[in-house]
RNA sequence: GGGCCGUUAGCUCAGCUGGUAGAGCACCUGCCUUUUAAGCAGGGAGUCGCUGGUUCGACCCCAGCACGGCCCA
């Protein structure tokens, strides 16, 4: 036994060994399937008696003397296989005793059912496609330790049906949104992970740098500002699914790597696309789990359109009251007053935005449009008819989740100058934050960028809304973790 | 960043008031040609997260560290 390794293990390596001596080839090139197992489950009565070839990995093995019994787990689901030493004969019978739990093999036989009434292949010949060298995780608690599931993720899928099942919806989730929008006639595109300046969200940036450029370049933190130039070019209902990056903490709904769909729409407003947010939504949740109700923790929630839209202005009077909204000064006190650790001195936006975060949005448990923004905080939104300070932006919630952010576009390219001068002086004034010039997105605009709806929806929140999923880590496949570092 | 909790066999977990560690699954040996959490009999398996400290003696008490979870900022 070599350092470190269990008896377990050794005995494994034996069982590759005696194999080899058998002159059989533990890791062959070649393999063949005619089937698999779900195909022969469901149409077993077509095809009971005829020879069919499976292939999958063992997850339980039967032994009976002269004969035994296994699962073998593949792509479709399970199928039993019914090994005998007078079917397979003594070579292949000895080889069949060498196989362990975890090994990948392949069987031909004919389709049968035992007298317990389980569909089985009664094996005339086994191959080993791949020796497992390692054991299994335990047969009936599968692997519950969270930290072992996240780092080693092929286990847990392996071993947990219920995050195999969260991880074949998210794709699915994928699917059927870009279904969603391709029946509306949007395009997908992608646009650089490695840009020059960052922009189209509030987010210190990762830096990395080109060497034979000699420059350093930052992954996105939005799609935002290379999407909408795309709208000028004239692709007028553009979308990009792909990964954003946000140099900042991580918790229970943040990863620093997350998925966002993105979208814009030429001669359409925040109203559009809060009517394609809701319906999407709508359409996944049918399309994925045949219902618009999902449970979230103890809640039932109804997906179902039309969802209610609720001003950023009657969120606050609500929380704090109609005369907090008169200065930051006010606001400052209520918040302080509603347990709010507040650092003076403090502008309203950002305060706002802090008092919605901390008192509003958490109660947001059914779907929420939080509609009308402070334009302070939303430098690519374009102001309402009512208030210049005021933007047509909505973000959405539900089940306390901040979803998605949309606005319907600023397009005037000096107005937009001015805004990327005030975010810059609120950088240069120590907000790491804060959005830098970028001055081709405005080139871009200056040459006419048509009335345009834009959404962003975080596809990892919607996913966990959609499985139930408490952490956003139980819905990335490799969320990002600390060294494991053993001593 | 702060608070609380966790880390014991490959996995899931017990372990009392400090006296050198247990179960189930898995594994090994034997029996077993329709089992499916197969069965019966027997057996092996541990750096108790890491490093220090207290103690005659530490999985257990104390301190620090690492990783993870939940909550708060």
């Amino acid at each position: 036994m070599e350092k470190g390794e269990s008896a377990l293990v050794a005995e494994m390596r034996d069982n590759l060994a005696r194999m080899r001596e058998l002159g059989v080839e533990p890791y062959p090139r070649r393999s063949e399937r005619t089937h698999v197992s779900s195909e022969i489950v469901e149409a077993f009565d077509t095809l009971e008696g005829t020879e069919v070839a499976v292939a999958g990995r063992l997850m339980s093995v039967r032994g009976h003397g002269k004969a035994g019994f296994a699962d073998l787990v593949d792509g479709g689901g399970k199928v039993q296989l019914y090994v005998r030493k007078d079917e397979v004969g003594e070579e292949q019978y000895e080889l069949w005793k060498l196989v362990d739990v975890g090994d990948i093999v392949g069987a031909r036989g004919e389709v049968m059912k035992t007298k317990t009434g389980e569909v089985s292949v009664k094996v005339k010949s086994v191959a080993v496609l791949a020796k497992a060298l390692k054991p299994l995780p335990e047969k009936w608690h599968g692997l519950k330790d969270k930290e072992l599931r996240y780092r080693h993720r092929s286990l847990d899928l392996i071993a947990n049906d219920d995050s195999r099942r969260v991880f074949l919806l998210r794709s699915r989730m994928l699917r059927v949104s870009r279904e969603f929008l391709w029946e509306r006639g949007f395009v997908e595109v992608e646009t650089p992970i490695l840009q020059p300046n960052y922009g189209g969200a509030f987010a210190r940036p990762f830096t990395t740098h080109h060497h034979s450029l000699g420059m350093d370049l930052y992954l996105r933190i939005a799609d935002e500002l290379y999407l909408k130039r795309l709208i000028v070019g004239g692709i007028e209902r553009v979308f990009e699914i792909g990964k954003d990056f946000r140099n900042e903490g991580m918790d229970r709904t943040h990863s620093p790597e997350f998925s966002q769909l993105e979208l814009y729409q030429a001669y359409a407003d925040y109203h559009d696309m809060m009517e394609i947010t809701e319906s999407l939504v709508a359409r996944l949740a049918v399309e994925l789990l045949g219902t618009t109700k999902v449970t979230w923790g103890d809640r039932e929630i109804d997906l179902s359109p039309p969802w209610r839209r609720l001003t950023v202005r009657d969120a606050l009077v609500e929380a704090v009251g109609e005369e907090a909204l008169g200065s930051a000064a006010a606001l400052a006190a209520a918040a302080k007053a509603k347990g709010l650790d507040v650092e003076a001195p403090v502008e309203f936006g950002p305060l706002a935005e802090d008092v919605l975060s901390t008192l509003v949005e958490p109660k947001l448990v059914e779907p929420t449009f939080l509609i009308d923004y402070p334009k302070a905080i939303s430098p690519l939104a374009k102001e309402t008819p009512e208030d210049p300070e005021t933007v047509e932006r909505f973000e959405f919630f539900i089940g306390g989740l901040e979803l998605g952010n949309s606005f319907t576009e600023l397009n005037d390219p000096d107005e937009q100058r001015r805004r990327f001068e005030l975010q810059e002086a609120q950088r240069e004034g120590g907000d790491a934050e804060a959005q830098g010039m970028d001055e081709d997105f405005v080139f871009a605009l200056e040459h006419g960028m048509p009335p345009t709806g834009g959404l962003g929806i975080g596809l990892d929140r919607l996913a966990m809304l959609l499985t139930g999923a408490p952490n956003i880590r139980d819905v990335i496949l490799f969320p990002p973790m600390r060294p494991d570092r053993q001593a």
